[in-house]
DNA sequence: GTACGTTCATTTTTT
DNA sequence: ATGAACGTAC
């Protein structure tokens, strides 16, 4: 890391990370340093502005992002300095003050956090309550319905004051009657961390002014990314003594469909006409090719207000490179050859190189062309660790564990494993409860001290519902007595969760699901330090807010497999950007609405500026959706690429008798139609010469037909010479009868070998 | 109350 | 294509 805190900075930096007292706004460009800015910023104001760490508060985007300015900020002041720092997201940051204070709205702090599917459940039962159908009023619709109006800061009256319509009417009793729920299971929702807070702080100022005095200087990363109710957070605490300085880029704002509100940046400049503006224009990421084409691409959309000038020293590099790949198999197929011919050319490491997609779904195909070739890869997202279904069960029982209150934790594992408690006890249970106006646990207590009371239970429904409660008094007690790791050996014991795991999904699966649990049992071990009280409230709240690039492993060596979206605030040397095309990137959801539409144009923009050296732009020319096929445009930002900023088409090994070149035929991009190349299917056209050019790699499994024999070797390929000892094929072409290969050996070099000679062995 | 079969929706993006 | 959710049969 850097020796000195100034030195290593330009001059537009220097001036962002010096500046003392004030609001400061900084727009920054992608690759600007910001990042940096923000954490010698707070490394000068603990350093020679002499600030106590304990003073600060900043707000990071990410978990992960946290940590590693921690990890900066050890660096450049000695380790243990910055301790006291208040770092970390909106969300965790919230959860904190709210853990602490939320008494004063008169609620008990040992609340739950209700994730998206826990919050999924609960609008289910709302419907249910409210006796709405679920095909005519869809949970999800209604639910985002409730958090927008959560991130505006509109509470269910407010709501139903505005409403107009029929529909307006439905989503103000599911919001009131889905507040009333979340109240009563003692639980707040992702959105009602920053509600709450918000709210604490307007009725309760003399907890504000607490914080306001405690927090002299605040910062805020990715400012274009915030929602109402964010904005509002930053402006109350800022309010006593606007030290308030945050940081953000305009052009990288996708994250409106959850609230965030680029507006904000011009409400900046309107609570602090008197902010100090600094703009980062200097990119020292990329290459000047990368910032030509994602310039291209920015500049082809709306005139933006603060439009920066990005520019960079950096030389002028490979040219960008635009791909087609017949449809999803081959597009991934073909990126796998590139990464495998990069790598065997020892220019690029697994780990410097990442795939970028719009969604998720995106993701299948490439993974499947990675294993093909035994390429390591990681990837983040998909189905995270803490939403499969036994590690949600059990974390149910954990949360009951905490707050026996928590109705969806309770719901959830109330007949599972199963104990004999069907859907019609449950739903007397429920019906019993409300009439009572007490949660279902309190209910069940009743159960048990009063026996003579009037209940709808069935004395075998009694026995068994009885049976549970026991089962949840035991765990609290438990809680008391041990710590987290016990508590959950004694609670996977208690109800047989591994012999119910095998029961239910077999030896094999089962298993695979009981080495989850164990691996949840695995991460209670760094709690233990904790006092024993806090273990598991603290073990309940790290699991609810961590993401999934917080989970990311950064020390392997391993090619990332990553959504635009998740991508942000990283960089690669090489970046592949997949699957652009018209329904895509742009997404079919966003076509018919402008700022939407403007919106992916930015996300194309941040997985471009994401490359260090190397961008690939890849689409299919036909692509499956929900198992159907269907011929695919390339995206409309293509066409905003002059021509003369990317590579000439590499002519595919396959070329089949017209033209494969992707320009061929078309004018540009995104018009025109996308006939007459049907003949370029791959493994139509013969035998596939694997490594013969850059992207003919594509082997395909269909038997060449009029060869006379096929390559052993392709690109990627590990292999292993008696003399030269391991190494990795680079490329391989058929040269009469026999097959020429280029392999690149570690601490050996490159060596070009007849097949038939040197006798390669394959590894693996 | 489970076990199997059929249907249906699912794909934006996430703290 | 795949999995959740609902239905009918034991």
């Amino acid at each position: 890391m850097d020796g000195d805190l100034l030195g290593s900075l330009n001059a537009a930096q220097q001036q962002a990370v010096q500046t003392l007292d004030g609001p400061v706004l900084v727009l920054a460009g992608p690759g600007s340093g910001k990042t940096r800015v923000l954490t010698h910023r707070i490394a000068f104001l603990i350093g020679p502005a002499g600030i106590d760490p304990y003073n600060i508060l900043a707000v990071t985007f990410t978990n992960k992002a946290a940590r590693e300015m921690q990890a900066r900020l050890d660096n450049l002041l000695g380790a243990g300095k910055a301790a006291a720092l208040t770092v970390g997201t909106f969300h965790s940051i919230c959860a904190r003050f709210l853990r602490r204070d939320i008494v004063h709205l008169g609620r008990e702090r040992d609340f739950a956090i209700y994730d998206a599917d826990d919050q999924q459940r609960l609008m289910k039962r709302v419907l249910k309550d409210e006796n709405l159908d679920e095909k005519k009023h869809p949970p999800r619709a209604i639910h985002a319905a409730i958090s927008r109006a959560k991130n505006e800061f509109v509470d269910p009256e407010e709501y139903g004051r505005l409403g107009r319509t029929y529909y307006d009417e439905v989503v103000t009793r599911c919001y009131k009657r889905y507040q009333q729920l979340l109240r009563e299971s003692n639980a707040l929702d992702f959105d009602d961390l920053l509600v709450e807070t918000v709210r604490l702080f307007e009725q309760h100022p003399q907890v504000l002014e607490k914080y306001q005095d405690r927090y002299l200087y605040m910062l805020a990363d990715e400012y274009q990314d915030t929602n109402r109710v964010q904005y509002l957070l930053l402006k109350l605490l800022a309010r006593k003594r606007r030290n308030l300085f945050v940081v953000g880029d305009e052009d990288q704002s996708v994250y409106a469909f959850r609230g965030a509100d680029i507006r904000n940046i011009r409400y900046f400049e309107d609570d602090y006409p008197d902010a100090r503006v600094v703009l980062l224009e200097q990119n020292y990421r990329s290459t000047q090719s990368i910032l030509d084409v994602a310039q291209a691409v920015i500049q082809g959309g709306e005139k933006r207000k603060h439009a920066k000038r990005i520019w960079t020293e950096n030389e002028r590099g490979t040219l960008v490179q635009i791909q087609e790949g017949y449809d999803q198999e081959d597009e991934a197929q073909q990126v796998a050859a590139e990464i495998a011919r990069l790598i065997a050319s020892s220019e690029y490491r697994p780990g410097e190189i990442a795939i970028m997609y719009r969604t998720n779904a995106q993701s299948r195909s490439i993974e499947e062309a990675l294993m093909a070739r035994s390429l390591p890869y990681q990837l983040v997202g998909g189905t995270r660790f803490y939403e499969r279904k036994e590690i949600k069960d059990a974390l149910a029982y954990l949360r009951l564990a905490y707050n026996p209150n928590d109705t969806i934790s309770f719901s959830r594992v109330l007949n599972w494993p199963g104990r004999g408690i069907g859907d019609r006890s449950e739903d007397e249970l429920n019906r019993w409860a409300a009439s009572l106006s007490v949660p279902n646990y309190v209910a069940l207590q009743l159960l048990a001290d009063e026996p003579n009371t009037q209940t709808p239970f069935t004395a075998r429904m009694r026995k068994a519902l009885l049976d549970f409660l026991t089962l949840i008094d035991e765990l609290i007690a438990q809680r008391h007595q041990g710590d987290l790791g016990e508590l959950m050996d004694f609670l996977f014991g208690r109800v047989g969760f591994q012999e119910a795991l095998l029961r239910e999904y077999g030896e094999e699966e089962g298993g695979e699901r009981w080495a989850n649990i164990e691996e949840l049992r695995n991460a209670s071990v760094s709690y233990v330090n904790l006092p024993r009280e806090n273990q598991l409230p603290i073990f309940l709240e790290e699991v609810a807010l961590v993401s999934d690039i917080d989970q990311m492993k950064e020390n392997r060596d391993t090619i990332t497999c990553i959504t635009l979206h998740q991508a942000k605030g990283l960089e690669y040397p090489v970046v592949f950007l997949v699957g652009l095309e018209e329904g895509l990137l742009p997404h079919s959801r966003s076509l018919d609405e402008k700022d939407a539409l403007e919106e992916e144009r930015r996300l194309f923009y941040v997985g471009a500026t994401r490359a260090k050296q190397r961008l690939y732009l890849f689409y299919a020319f036909r692509r499956a959706t929900f198992g159907r096929t269907n011929l695919a445009q390339p995206s409309r930002f293509l066409a905003d690429i002059p021509k003369a900023m990317v590579k000439p088409p590499a002519r595919r090994a396959t070329a089949p008798s017209q033209q494969t070149s992707m320009f061929g035929g078309r004018s540009s991009f995104g018009s025109s139609g996308v006939g007459g190349r049907v003949g370029s299917l791959p493994g139509r056209n013969g035998p596939t010469r694997p490594g013969a050019s850059t992207f003919g790699a594509s082997r395909s499994s269909t038997p060449a037909p009029a060869t006379p024999r096929a390559a052993v070797f392709f690109a990627g390929q590990k292999v292993s010479h008696a003399t030269f000892g391991d190494g990795v094929v680079v490329s391989s072409k058929l040269v009469e009868n026999d097959e020429e290969v280029t392999v690149a050996f570690a601490g050996k070099g490159v060596k070009r070998l007849l097949a038939s000679f040197a006798n390669l062995q394959k590894v693996e």
